[in-house]
Parts: structure tokens; C-alpha cells; sequence
DNA sequence: AATTATGGCAACCGCCTTCGC
DNA sequence: TGCGAAGGCGGTTGCCATAAT
């Protein structure tokens, strides 16, 4: 008797997400959070697994991910840190926000793979390649050799691990942006700045500011007042989310995009979601509109509440 | 223009780890 | 301490878009 299946599997949805469903998890999880992936299916009404959900979710609804492709800084930084970590793609992204680890691992295996042994260089030992039969000479020699080597490394590894927990130390760029203090946003950690809010009950020409609770007081320059969640749950409630619209900062129809009534900011990249069938868009999200803000390691989201479109500012 | 090959990436699968009882 | 459930992780698959023929 094997274990049993996360879920049933019977009449549940597999394959590439509508976008209906996007809308429904990003919907609940707004609303409710994710306490329990396996729960969140039936509650949500997706005839989905809780771990498809999950999986979705994490790489590539959650509206701090940064997609589209990785710079040169953090090309080399994954390389730098397979070179230490290995194949641990999880613990990787944890040292680039804003990226998954799916998404680090694919770019591994299908950009930097190549670009290392085009530079000849092992992708898997970051050390130097050997030439056809020299190289096939290694391999016989080192696979004697290989055991002991990876009993060895996984003591380093372990021991390196083992550091990295202790120390637990940020890891910092060449301009002083220390990366680690760039907290992954939680749907609880959202928290809405209601003295600007803009709100069909109170003021109808403000706007809802989202910011991350979880910035470091360090890096707050940039971020503006919150309010407790409980707080946002109430607006939430009171608003009921029907739809999210995430305009795209090159839309070029964004002159005429009526933002009913809500004042916008001139600065602000707005990104419109439900309106677009590839959610990839919303790789706009986190993609450095403001390299202070950047910098500061602080998001910031601004929800119209009309339409509920999140703004980065 | 049609067909085939290739590359990129989202999603799935199954094992491992963690957590709660 | 042991067990089961749920979450997390890494490897792999399969679909789709694009390039090559």
C-alpha cells in the first residue's frame, strides 16, 4: 500500500491555468490568505490539486515576483551559489527575491548551462572543461574517486549549511543593496494605508496604498504608513473583489484607460490583468520602476479600489 | 507553405522534510 | 517516540513558439 495521493485526483483539472482560475486563486488568497493548500481548492472553488494551487501561487501569481529575465548580477549570482549550493534551487532563489526557484531552474538548464560550457567551463564543477578523450580519461579516473569526493562534499555542504544558518548572513551587492532584507510579501503581510485610501464609504477620490509590513525599519524611507491586516480584511470584506486589472506601463492606450475618478499618480506603472490573456505581464510588476525603491528593498502596491488594480509606486 | 527540429518554460510527479497529535 | 498529513523541493515531462529545412 502506497501513500496516499495529496488529493483526489479524481475529476480534478490538470494542465495550463485559464485564466478564470488565476482569478479565482489570486481572488481567495487576497481574501482569505492560504491556510491550508489542500483546503483551498474546495473553499475557492478550483477543481484544482492543493498543490497545483500552490505551485501556481508561488511562481507566478504572488505579486512580488519578478519576472522576465535575470540581469548579469543575478545570472551571477546563481552561478556563484550553484557553485556553493549545488542543485538546491530553493535555497538559491532565497537569495534573489523576487525569483522562484523553478524559474532559477529552468534559466539553469537552459541558458547558463550552455553560456558556462561555451566558456568552457563545467557546469556542474564551475571548474574547467576538458577536451573529447582527456576528458573521458577524467571521468574514468574520477568516478573511483567520485565517492569519496561526494562524501567529502556533503560534509562541506552540510558544514556550509550549517554556517549559512548560523551566520545567517545577508548577502550584500557591490552598491551596498543588501538583498536579504527584501522579505517575500504574504497576502497577511499586506497592509493598506487607509488615510489615503480611496473608498466607496469614505472618500472617493483617494487611493488604497499597499505596503509590506515585513521591510526592515532600515529600508523604510520609501515605504509608507500601514494599518493592521485586520484592517484590510474589513476592506476587503466591505469591497468585495470582483475583478483586478493590472495595466501595463507600455500600454500604449494608457492615456485613455478612464481610472474612474480614482487619482492616479503620474509616476505610478499601472498593470492590467484580467484584461490581457497572458498574465506574463505581470513580470512589469517588480521590474524596477524606481531603482530607489529598488534599492530600499521596499514594494509598494496602490489599489484602485473601483477596479482594484495594484500599482507599484 | 508545410513539415520537422529545437528551445524555453509552466506544470506535474514523487520523494523528503516538517509539523502536530 | 512514532505516525500520518501537509508542505516543500528537485527532477522530469510535455506543450507551445520559433527556427530551420
Amino acid at each position: 500500500m502506497g501513500r496516499q495521493p495529496c488529493c483526489d485526483k479524481v475529476g480534478l483539472k490538470k494542465g495550463p491555468w485559464t485564466v478564470e482560475e488565476d482569478k479565482k486563486l489570486i481572488n481567495f488568497i487576497l481574501t482569505n490568505g492560504h491556510c491550508c493548500w489542500r483546503a483551498l481548492p474546495k473553499l475557492s472553488g478550483l477543481l484544482r490539486c492543493g498543490k497545483s494551487c500552490r505551485l501556481r501561487w508561488i511562481n507566478y501569481l504572488r505579486p512580488d515576483l519578478k519576472r522576465g529575465f535575470l540581469s548579469e548580477y543575478e545570472e551571477q549570482m546563481v552561478i556563484d551559489l550553484h557553485a556553493q549550493l549545488g542543485n538546491r534551487w530553493s535555497k538559491i532563489a532565497s537569495h534573489l527575491p523576487g525569483r522562484t526557484d523553478n524559474e532559477i531552474k529552468n534559466h539553469w538548464n537552459t541558458h547558463i548551462k550552455k553560456k558556462l560550457k561555451k566558456m568552457g567551463i563545467d557546469p556542474m564543477t564551475h571548474k574547467p572543461l576538458l577536451e573529447g578523450s582527456q576528458q573521458q580519461a577524467h571521468d574514468e579516473k574520477n568516478t573511483n574517486q567520485e565517492d569519496q569526493q561526494t562524501k567529502k562534499e556533503e560534509e562541506q555542504q552540510y558544514q556550509l549549511d550549517k554556517d549559512l544558518e548560523k551566520n545567517n548572513t545577508p548577502i550584500s551587492t557591490d552598491d551596498g543593496f543588501c538583498i536579504d532584507e527584501v522579505p517575500l510579501l504574504n497576502p497577511h503581510e499586506i497592509f493598506v494605508d487607509i488615510s489615503s485610501a480611496h473608498h466607496h464609504t469614505s472618500d472617493d477620490n483617494a487611493n488604497f496604498n499597499i505596503s509590506n509590513s515585513t521591510s526592515p525599519s532600515s529600508s523604510t524611507s520609501s515605504c509608507i504608513s500601514s494599518v493592521p491586516s485586520d484592517e484590510f480584511s474589513k476592506f476587503l470584506d466591505e469591497i468585495e473583489i470582483v475583478d483586478i486589472k493590472w495595466l501595463s506601463s507600455d500600454d500604449s492606450s494608457r492615456d485613455n484607460i478612464n481610472y474612474n475618478d480614482a487619482k492616479f499618480n503620474d509616476n505610478v506603472d499601472t498593470m492590467k490583468l484580467w484584461d490581457i490573456n497572458d498574465l506574463s505581464s505581470l513580470e512589469l510588476f517588480m521590474n524596477d520602476h524606481d531603482d530607489s525603491l529598488v534599492g530600499s528593498g521596499c514594494s509598494r502596491m496602490v489599489i484602485n479600489q473601483d477596479s482594484l488594480t495594484f500599482d507599484i509606486l
